[in-house]
DNA sequence: CAGTGATAGTTCAAATTCGAACGACAGTAC
DNA sequence: GTACTGTCGTTCGAATTTGAACTATCACTG
């Protein structure tokens, strides 16, 4: 149980860097350059809004205010999905496209600094390799 | 890098799953649980309100609300220091300490099925020295 | 094509979080 | 003692999250 509680002061405290980090580079929260990121690995750079929420683990809701912000700050557009009337694509810009490549490197760095560099590749591996079993087994049970 | 998205992904549907718990086992919340956790190891029950944050990783004003809410529910209760007359003590009560007792088997039943029962003995051990290092490296440069 | 049940996304109120500002007290220096 | 500086915990407003309604649309059945 150690483990676990070492596991969650860290995640806590990385948190808070990272929106530290985030903030102080590009005035984003770390759940808004998440799908700044998934939005721009995604074909066409869009993605509906429902699988965009599973992927970022966010609520529905959750994910409808944090694209309004994005839209309202440029970096993001909507539109109506072509194939359902119901859906709605969220779009990364250029200018969000732009906006993510500048921040991050800063980010990735203070990942890597502290955590990723902080395990050896063996340990790495098998630490994502749990993760995965583990990220599975929730999204299935859900 | 997709070794920390899949630590993202991971502990976000962990930490829902948690919550889900511990709402439905016990009307709480998965920080209030974690009060009264640290508070049940803490040298006779009581903790000071910045220390208490500290660990928890805690903004000392979300630490506050919570601890008002422990204490409408009769879990907490609020004691000034006898040292410091600006400290305020947060003590464990017996309902809380009964609470606890309560919903602990639930609790770490969920961490184990979801993670630590994923990892092999080394790995878990492996990890746990990543995280405290990296915990400590995150504290020391705050 | 009407009817039914599920799904997509939004909206709303309530709860929670954060950071800044605040008042009260501690510790130290003079 | 007085002044200065720092710490303690709380309070406030703004931002965010949640879950439950709600509207619109889909897919399927008859």
């Amino acid at each position: 149980m150690a483990a676990w509680r070492a596991f969650l002061s860290t995640f806590h405290l990385l948190e808070r860097r990272i929106e530290e980090q985030l903030k102080s580079a590009a005035g984003l929260t770390h759940p808004q350059y998440e799908i700044l990121v998934r939005l721009s690995e995604a074909p066409g750079r869009r993605m509906r809004m429902t699988e965009l929420a599973r992927v970022v683990v966010a609520s529905k809701s959750a994910l409808t205010y944090q694209v309004t912000q994005l839209e309202k700050a440029g970096l993001v557009a909507r539109e109506t999905c072509p194939s359902d009337d119901r859906g709605v694509l969220a779009v990364l810009t250029d200018e969000g496209m732009r906006c993510l490549e500048r921040v991050a490197p800063g980010h990735l760095e203070v990942v890597r600094a502290y955590l990723i560099d902080r395990l050896s590749r063996e340990e790495l591996q098998a630490m994502t390799d749990a993760m995965r079993k583990a990220e599975q087994a929730l999204r299935s049970s859900a």
